[in-house]
RNA sequence: GCAGGGGUCGCCGAGCAUGGUCAAAGGCGUAGGCUUCAGGAGCCUAUCCUUCAGAGGUUCGUGGGUUCAAAUCCCACCCCCUGCACCA
């Protein structure tokens, strides 16, 4: 075993028979609750989770430090279909499925076998999750851990909806579904064979009359055409029907009649018959009562709608093409025993007036766009293109009754409703594109009568929910109005199925609570579900009035004991405990979750409780990709949790994940970056393990204060950096950046042996912690520092142990490294002997002069020099000063504001001696003999006169 | 199509809100040196171009604009990622 796996072992033993991470209320302190969507357990945790919860564990072990008392809860998704379509393609032998189970997942051939039971598999998950998340170190309180089909949490999720309906979030209707006749189901996205991406589309059946009692319903998304029509086509070689519909005779496509059976209609097929049978009878406009010939139309879909289609030429590129094909050769009319003659005498009637067109914008994009005939692929572009421009931009000429006037945009809905009121209009559902079940069907549109919603129409309660974000944080703060978008975009939600894993509605026989519909208040169950564990209550016992007394402090403890069999202190307690850790603190996911379950978790927080318990942040991070790409299994790229943390080792997957992204950017696992870290890690063993050992000396030179003083802003940017869960750049300043403070440090001083170098690597080694715990836990028992390091105090902010002076020091000194490099690029040579001149005393004088004149405001030269002229130490110098004022105050163009005020602060510094005190250090550098001189120094060398160039803050240098 | 997020010096990625301190942090990679029996690790240095003196030049998706000054502000365009509903 690595030596890694040992201690990551060790310290996951100690920790858990510490009980470390377990939280219990106590009033002395404050709380934080974070939480993570329960993931759904149709197979193995993934890297895609471990970057999520990684950046939960690194919030939630920063607060225990800081000494919060964190609660972290865990749960697990086991509701909905998934869960069983998994099982069912097990026990199908489905080999492909299988494989990736065994090869991806690392399932056990001896339990695979066992997953044709759907609750065995996601039991098999779920104890590996938990391993999983144990062994990467994730501080969970595993006693108010569930699967949400624990009769106890069930009762939970009937509170909810029984007090969701009382407070009217839930409503009854219809809803259109993509429906697999076979699997008599919804087919989702994800049980699509092909098809993703489609849904169904709502047609206007406009009710033309053929005879007094005989109805053609034509098909349209553009009922405002009616005023238009001049033919119907009708494809005569396609199957039509004469079919009773809820009592109306109507026409329509064979393929319809048996759609519309599913979408609520009573149909009942009286006869079939070839569409040519319907060429050159006439029909009537219900509404203009015009009457208009039938023609024959080949570009016509009896597949789609109702197969029955009218022609508006002047407005619909495939109506003026099929009639254009039709004039050109009237002989075809012939076959149908149709007169020519009615083909010919057919005109486009203009009724829609469109910037950019005349008045048959039909004709004009055909002709422009060369299409030839109505099979013409580009016929379907230029349906698009006018369409759009017709639906924003056009406005209904005079002809169209009490709609003229009125833009196309406005009018269409209002026309629809008065269509239908008229009864001269209907409506139909269908899919624009094929849609292929996974068990090869093809699919409908299917209505579902008696459906249950969650009413995220309605107004009040969007209001509310943008309330609950308005008093929330929101990491980062760019994904705030994507909320409130969401909550405003979001409609009536489905929320019940008839398959799957789930509660019973408990009002609705034969319905199960949708799976993002039993998510989404979940948190509050784990306040309390450590009670009803310990103390085995039974679901039985969980009434709605028992969980209405622990949410909302309704009716009496002692009357609600006698009646559930929970005894009043325990009832109490449970009341208590919600009390104290609810609202939760934080909860953290991906983007993904922004459009669905995290705004259904405001919204239902914002129902069913009182702002007071309004969650407090939300945190939403990118998602993972895998090289680059989306991780799949069936690419092949899949990571498990547990496969990364054994390869890897836990730190290592934990900071390799944050230090991928933050924010909303998407993280990339490579496996590249992640080993070289896990190298990394092992260096920072041994760097750590050797400071420890030695550094003993109580030395407190200007050295030790600087890494002091670094420390300080390093502690700063760390702690403010995770307060906003920005873990990319807190691992970055804690990890990288802190430890090159220390690099230079021992670089200058040259031994680790002072007391405050192990000082501040103990800080170090906290600042670490909350991400890679392991590692650090391992290193502070080396510290001799009692007790775990996952609980030591989280290192605060010292303005005390700010040392500006120690840092400009170390600034001189890399500036005029820098320098030297760039003389010695320049020259390039080796050198052999570097000296070094610090500036005279007056220059100080000058130098200080302007550095306050430019930060208070504007240097000006003229007035400078009228000072320094008045002044009798710096007389003497004047010709000098001349040429020195330009180029200090080009110098301090550089410097940045802050460090300009610490040089204010600090005023002249002793440069002589802090360069004497790096030569040994500066020679090691240079591989050169280094001598430092004032500029004015009596035995100096200088031979090409360069000590003359001295300024403070930049030695004058001169190379050999 | 609608909505959200992006395009930065070999790669990953900071910076952009509050324009100058930005040739632009940090990590990785690469090159050279030190250390080592060797390998690895570690440590140091360099890494847009030019420059024998600490300097200059050209860069931040594309094209315009504002300004003394733009990676940062404004406009237009191109490209990429994510979500779009009965499903986790």
């Amino acid at each position: 075993m690595s030596q890694t796996k040992h201690f990551e072992q060790k310290w996951q033993a100690k920790w858990e028979s510490a009980h470390v991470f377990e939280a219990d209320p106590d009033p002395k302190r404050q709380k934080v609750m974070v939480t993570f969507p329960y993931p759904y357990m149709n197979g193995p945790l993934h890297v895609g989770h471990t970057f999520t919860a990684s950046r939960v564990d690194a919030y939630a072990r920063f607060k225990r430090m800081q000494g919060y008392n964190v609660l972290w809860p865990w749960g697990w998704h086991w509701t909905g279909q998934p869960l069983l379509g998994a099982s069912q393609r097990v026990a199908r032998g489905d080999q492909e499925y299988i494989r990736v189970l065994l090869e991806v997942d690392g399932v056990p051939e001896a339990e695979l076998k066992k997953f044709v039971d759907p609750l065995y598999m996601a039991q098999y998950y779920t104890n590996e999750g938990r391993l999983a998340a144990k062994s990467i170190g994730f501080s969970v309180d595993w006693r108010r851990e569930f699967t949400t089909v624990m009769p106890t949490y069930q009762k939970f999720i009937e509170w909810q909806y029984k007090n969701l309906k009382e407070k009217g979030y839930v409503t009854r209707g219809t809803h259109p579904v993509v429906w697999c006749p076979k699997d008599k189901s919804p087919t989702g996205d994800h049980d699509r064979q092909s098809g993703e991406g489609v849904t169904s589309e709502e047609y206007t059946l406009i009710k033309y009359k053929l005879d007094e009692k005989t109805y053609l319903p034509a098909a349209t998304f553009r009922p405002e055409t009616i005023y238009g029509v001049t033919n119907m086509w009708i494809n005569p070689d396609a199957a039509y029907v004469e079919a009773t519909v809820n009592g109306e005779n109507w026409i329509i496509s064979q393929e319809a009649a048996e759609k519309l059976k599913e979408q609520e209609r009573k149909v009942e097929v009286k006869r079939e018959f070839k569409g040519k049978e319907l060429i050159g009878k006439t029909f009537e406009n219900p509404v203009t009562k015009l009457k208009f010939p039938i023609l024959p139309g080949w570009f016509v879909d009896a597949k789609q709608a109702t197969g029955v289609v009218y022609s508006v030429p002047a407005h619909a590129p495939y109506d003026w093409l099929a009639l254009r094909d039709l004039q050109e050769k009237p002989e075809v009319m012939a076959d149908f025993g149709v007169d020519p003659q009615l083909v010919l005498g057919i005109k486009p009637i203009s009724i829609i007036k469109v910037e950019g067109y005349g008045d048959f914008p039909a004709v004009e994009i055909v002709e422009h766009m060369g299409i030839k005939n109505q099979h013409d692929p580009k016929a379907e572009e230029a349906t698009k293109t006018l369409y759009k421009k017709e639906f924003h931009g056009g406005v209904l000429k005079a002809s169209c009754g009490p709609y003229a006037g009125k833009s196309v945009r406005e009018v269409k809905d209002i026309l629809i409703k008065d269509f239908k009121k008229m009864g001269v209009a209907d409506s139909m559902y269908d899919l624009p594109e094929p849609v292929i079940c996974r068990c090869m069907t093809q699919c409908i549109v299917k209505i579902l009568s008696d459906q249950w919603f969650l009413n995220y129409s309605d107004p009040q309660w969007k209001q509310k929910a943008h309330a609950a974000v308005a008093q929330m944080n929101i990491y980062p703060d760019s994904a705030k109005p994507w909320f409130n978008t969401v909550i405003d975009w979001l409609r009536e939600w489905a929320c019940a199925r008839t398959t799957g894993f789930g509660t019973p509605l408990p009002w609705g026989k034969g319905w199960i609570i949708e799976t993002l519909s039993d998510s989404t208040v979940y948190m509050a169950f784990y306040t309390v579900n450590k009670q009803i564990k310990q103390n085995n209550v039974k679901a039985e016992a969980l009434t709605p009035e028992v969980f209405d007394y622990i949410f909302y402090g309704k009716g009496n403890p002692s009357e609600l004991a006698k009646i559930s069999g929970i005894n009043v202190d325990l009832l109490e307690a449970m009341r208590a405990e919600f009390l104290y850790w609810y609202p939760f603190d934080l909860r953290n996911s991906a983007k993904e979750l922004v459009p669905n379950h995290l705004s259904f978790c405001i919204f239902h927080h914002a129902a069913l409780f009182p702002p007071e318990h309004w969650p407090k942040a939300i945190g939403v991070n990118g998602m993972l990709m895998v090289e680059g790409k989306q991780m799949h299994k069936s690419k092949g790229n899949f990571i498990t949790m547990k496969g990364a943390v054994e390869k890897y080792g836990a730190d290592a997957t934990r900071c390799g994940l944050l230090l991928g992204a933050e924010g909303m950017d998407d993280p990339d696992w490579r496996a590249e970056n992640i080993s070289d870290l896990q190298g990394k890690f092992e260096g920072l063993m041994g760097f750590a393990s050797g400071i420890i050992a030695c550094a003993k000396n109580g030395e407190d030179t200007m050295l030790e204060r600087w890494l002091q003083s670094k420390l300080q802003s390093r502690i700063k940017e760390v702690t403010a950096s995770l307060d906003e869960l920005k873990t990319r750049t807190a691992l970055q300043v804690a990890l990288f950046e802190t430890w090159n403070d220390l690099r230079w440090y021992i670089q200058r001083k040259g031994n680790t042996n002072a007391k405050a170098l192990g000082d501040a690597v103990k800080v170090w080694l906290k600042m670490l912690a909350p991400f890679a715990p392991f590692l650090c836990e391992e290193l502070w028992s080396q510290t001799g520092e009692e007790g775990f390091i996952c609980v030591a105090q989280w290192p605060t902010f010292d303005a005390g142990k700010v040392d500006v002076a120690a840092e400009e020091q170390e600034n001189l000194i890399t500036d005029l490294m820098t320098d030297t490099s760039n003389i010695l690029k320049a020259m390039k040579i080796t050198p052999k002997r570097i000296c070094y001149y610090t500036a005279a005393p007056w220059k100080w004088q000058v130098y200080l002069k302007i550095l306050d004149k430019t930060t208070a405001g504007e240097a000006k030269i003229n007035e400078l020099m009228k000072e320094f002229a008045a002044d009798k130490d710096l007389k003497p110098h004047m010709k000098d000063i001349a040429g020195l004022v330009p180029r200090i105050i080009k110098a301090l163009t550089k410097v940045s504001g802050e460090r300009k005020a610490n040089m204010q602060k600090i005023k002249a510094v002793d440069e002589q001696t802090i360069l004497e005190g790096a030569v040994g250090f500066l020679h090691e550098r240079f591989n050169a003999e280094v001598s430092v001189y004032g500029e004015n120094g009596e035995a100096r060398f200088d031979p090409k006169q360069r000590a003359a160039m001295a300024m403070p803050y930049q030695p004058a240098i001169y190379i050999e």
